[in-house]
DNA sequence: CGCTAATCGAGACGGTACGTCTTGTCTTTTG
DNA sequence: CAAAAGACAAGACGTACCGTCTCGATTAGCG
């Protein structure tokens, strides 16, 4: 049967320039802009080429996403987990402004309609979320992080504030947003008790 | 000259099918599958009369959106913070499960990729974070908060979480999602200092 | 219902520029590299509004080609068979060199696997073949033809070499040559019976 | 050097699989369906075997037709003029009904566009003009046809009806239409002198 | 009688055109 | 004169073949 092509005879090459071209798109139009077409041709690549390996675009870009994801390492433990939490996120913000923040916004938007797209998408997300709640939960054992913390929760409180300003862009997302979410966070909202 | 309608002789039956035509598809079918197309279809009326006085689908449910938005009272205020911020986030976390939840996805999807669209959400956002950064500098005043936070980074503290599991998907939002948010955030991460 | 389109708001402009891109382009490059988007091109119109009106390529020359035929006067008849002959089949000739013939050329290809192409091309046949065995007929009643002749046959021994030479190319198609066709084939093939 | 392949180490089973492959396919679904890809298929054999022994589909129908050619004896000469072209226009007839009419109706498509097909054609058709041409100069010196007919022109007159009942299907084709055609023809369409 | 070079089946590749779909504009007709 | 209806130019969609180009895996003939 010849339904689906043979992974061994694929062309390395056009793989790679079809994802580069794939992200460079996304970074200089915008997600909704880049078209099969469009990256077919800056790539070099006939359109079949696309289509005999990726379903569509959201799918092509996840692979790009994917494999950013695949370079980097997980995450970082210090013994100070406000401080690794910071390193983390300043990464994810450095991420959010490159040419990956692009892509990883386009493949969000993709996701809203897209349930392969969601599939991946949230594939990837996870992986985040699991190592972040590993860490918090060595540092409820070290006693940085309060007991009753549910983890899931927590990754939301600190990972929700970041998203929020990037991808609602309700305000500009400075270098130090993080410190300052992250230190109002874990002193918490209420006033301090009295003799402080 | 005819380049831009008398909007004295506007039909104002056409308009009001229009934006609940709109809105019903984009909670059918999903933001991306609306065409201009079907909303005309659906609201009986021709695809000119929508393109002359909206630039576009998502100006359409843009209008939709901020008379939604008129409709609501504005931010609750009890005297007591923490319960005005469930009652707000629970009002929130109903509308995003309604149509207009759906037309609020479309709208944060468009304003991705359009600067117009970007420039109408931002509007939305905006009037609705001014709401709370009020009700939360009052809250400042009656101790209820600590003075040092950053009014718009709690807001988005607050708000964050709740976008992040709605938008991104991460997992299932409960009803009690915001309840669980609001203590630890307002408690702090920290551990209790000790005796407690 | 708006399957079929309402031929009243058709635009008789684009109409034109696409009949005569398209004969323009089969004079030129031959009918097989004629392609539906190269006559949109040249037309200056949208591929679909090619589609709209005509199901093929074929579809559209057939209308070119009707309308060359509509303009032509029907067989002459001056009383001398002969001559008449001569003229019409000159003219046809003639036709075969211009731009008609590289369209005609076309639409005899596409007859042989189109059959929508093919009855259109019968019809536009059949309209000659009926015309020229009424010239016949009444070069019977005048003596000028034998009157056992059966009509259909005689137009096609008459056409028949010419179409021969010019669609079969076996030859080359000389000015002179239905001229030398016509005397033999009204002289007969056979030896004139003696002292003549 | 590998630019010519060696003729001696083909494959004479592929060989003879693709004329046929080819051939069949030509009459199942018509020329112009007909696609390297499909013969390949049905011959069980690489595209790349086809594209290394011939320029283009025309070409392997072409060699089909060749071989139905040497095949088939030479121009039947029985002494009797009439009776001989009524054999070999019957024969014609046959193959033009048969699998190798509808090569031979693809192949005068093909010779309207490719150069290459147009020279084997002429070629083909040559051969079949030039063995008649013979027939009709003997017939000559016996008597049987006179002799200030132009022997090419007189080739056309007897096929050229045939193929333009064929080719430009302007009626149906019946057994005997080529017996009347020849009576006509050698008798001459005008009407007998006198007493007759 | 094993080596080696070419042919073979298979199918991925860069392309072109297909016929369809949707977009936003323009045009015609109706109220 | 606005609105409905819908034709229009434009261009992306996903598919089918084109003709070229690798791949191993047989052959076939020379050495």
């Amino acid at each position: 049967m010849s339904r689906q092509p043979d992974p061994n005879r694929r062309n390395e090459q056009s793989r790679q320039a079809i994802l580069t071209a794939a992200a460079d798109l996304c970074a200089e139009v915008g997600y909704a802009a880049v078209t099969i077409e469009a990256i077919a041709a800056r790539a070099g690549v006939g359109k079949q080429t696309i289509y005999r390996w990726w379903p569509s675009k959201a799918a092509v870009l996840l692979e790009y996403m994917q494999r950013i994801r695949e370079e980097q390492a997980g995450f970082p433990d210090t013994g100070d987990l406000m401080a690794d939490l910071l390193t983390q996120t300043t990464a994810i913000q450095r991420l959010f402004s490159s040419d990956a923040g692009a892509v990883w916004r386009g493949l969000l938007i993709a996701a809203q309609s897209d349930d392969a797209a969601a599939d991946g998408v949230r594939d990837l997300l996870e992986r985040a979320i699991v190592e972040a709640t590993e860490r918090l939960a060595k540092a409820q054992k070290t006693g940085e992080l309060r007991e009753d913390a549910d983890l899931e929760t927590t990754v939301e409180i600190v990972f929700g504030p970041l998203y929020h300003r990037w991808l609602l862009r309700s305000r500009p997302l400075p270098k130090a947003y993080m410190r300052d979410v992250l230190k109002l966070v874990f002193d918490g909202l209420k006033p301090a008790p009295e003799g402080r």
